[in-house]
DNA sequence: ACAACTAGTGAGTAATTGATTACTTACTTT
DNA sequence: AAAGTAAGTAATCAATTACTCACTAGTTGT
């Protein structure tokens, strides 16, 4: 419950209004984050925030946007870290889940958004991000393939799949038992079921 | 939007409130579901829905009660419906994801009702289906690895973490995509590089 | 020190929500 | 057919929500 200094310049104000939203998400229904409870935890009152904002949805938005700034940085970091792509996979695989782990606010908030049914801005950033997210895995386990790494046989669309959706499965994981950092724990293990499943035929 | 029979009896009507739920779900955000649009969707009023359950949240327990029930009647029936233990573990996979695709709002409610940060009731109904769901798929792969169809090295913990996180990536996904068709053509495309992360070095 | 600007306050509003209730309508039993 | 019971209606309630605005307090440049 930090109490945010007061009278902030409106950009440092719209950042930790972000920041705020985040915290919020890690014991909160991100549905159910009023506009008083955003405010209250940066210790300033509702109206303020309508100073910065237009709107509560342009708060959302800038929470997914803070979301995809950062998540894609880490994954383009991780995928250049090595020469081999099959070690890049896996360090993609590790600083997503530390991402994760580090703010568990925001699957909670993702997870929320894609629940909506109306075609919202934030939910379009989602989608690009996610986009862009597995084409750069794609790209990845093509290399491993042309270096011999993986299975020539690879099903590259169902690889691709199965990566995102095994961080996704262990994220929900962690949601269901509310214990974040045991993610950690079994990221390892599993990624290594994953990669003897994909693994090139010695 | 059919009108459902006017005066029906309390039981029955109790089975058209949960099925209406689950309806609007697949294409609403479960938590913005009121009691009006339940009953309107039924051709009820809105106070009459509270003749047959005391509160919202008794509504909801309801829904997540029929889940349970269903979910699991169908994977005990694929579990026993083949000798071999890892056939028995594909025929829980499609299972799984046969029942989530003839019922697409059912991931969105359960999602949901995860994210709540209350220990509500509908959430511990959730809990200990996904436990007993666990502890079947671990019993298969145990099964798996005496009869040696599984490697005799495999860690069981992180493979029935990984066959649960499978589906519920793949469910993950076709939210994304707004398409749960296609979940049921990347799940054998998909379970067959989990079968290959697990399978015995022959 | 003082004016100009920015940030924050606090009291409001309209709309929506889950829930209650007095009353009416339909079905069942004898 | 009469009486009793179960189911549905429609109006209403209190609480909560996002958002607005006239005003005040703090900050900054000269």
């Amino acid at each position: 419950m930090r109490p945010t200094a007061s009278y902030l310049p409106a950009d440092e104000r719209r950042i930790a209004t972000v920041e705020a939203v985040i915290e919020l998400a890690a014991s909160t229904n991100p549905g159910d984050i009023t506009t008083t409870a955003i405010a209250t935890r940066m210790g300033l009152t509702q109206g303020a925030l309508f100073r910065h904002f237009p709107s509560k949805d342009a708060i959302i938005e800038a929470v997914m946007g803070w979301v995809a700034e950062q998540l894609m940085a880490r994954v383009h970091a991780a995928a250049n870290s090595t020469p081999s792509p099959l070690a890049a996979l896996e360090a993609v695989f590790l600083a997503h889940l530390q991402f994760v782990v580090a703010h568990p606010g925001v699957p909670r908030i993702v997870f929320g958004q894609l629940q909506h049914a109306e075609q919202t801005l934030a939910k379009q950033v989602v989608h690009t991000m996610l986009q862009r997210y597995g084409q750069r895995v794609a790209t990845l386990l093509a290399d491993a393939q042309a270096r011999k790494e993986v299975d020539p046989a690879l099903d590259l669309n169902a690889a691709t799949t199965l990566f995102i959706g095994t961080i996704q499965g262990l994220v929900m994981q962690s949601l269901i038992h509310g214990d974040v950092r045991r993610i950690l724990i079994d990221a390892p293990r599993v990624f290594q079921i994953y990669r003897r499943g994909i693994a090139a035929t010695a």
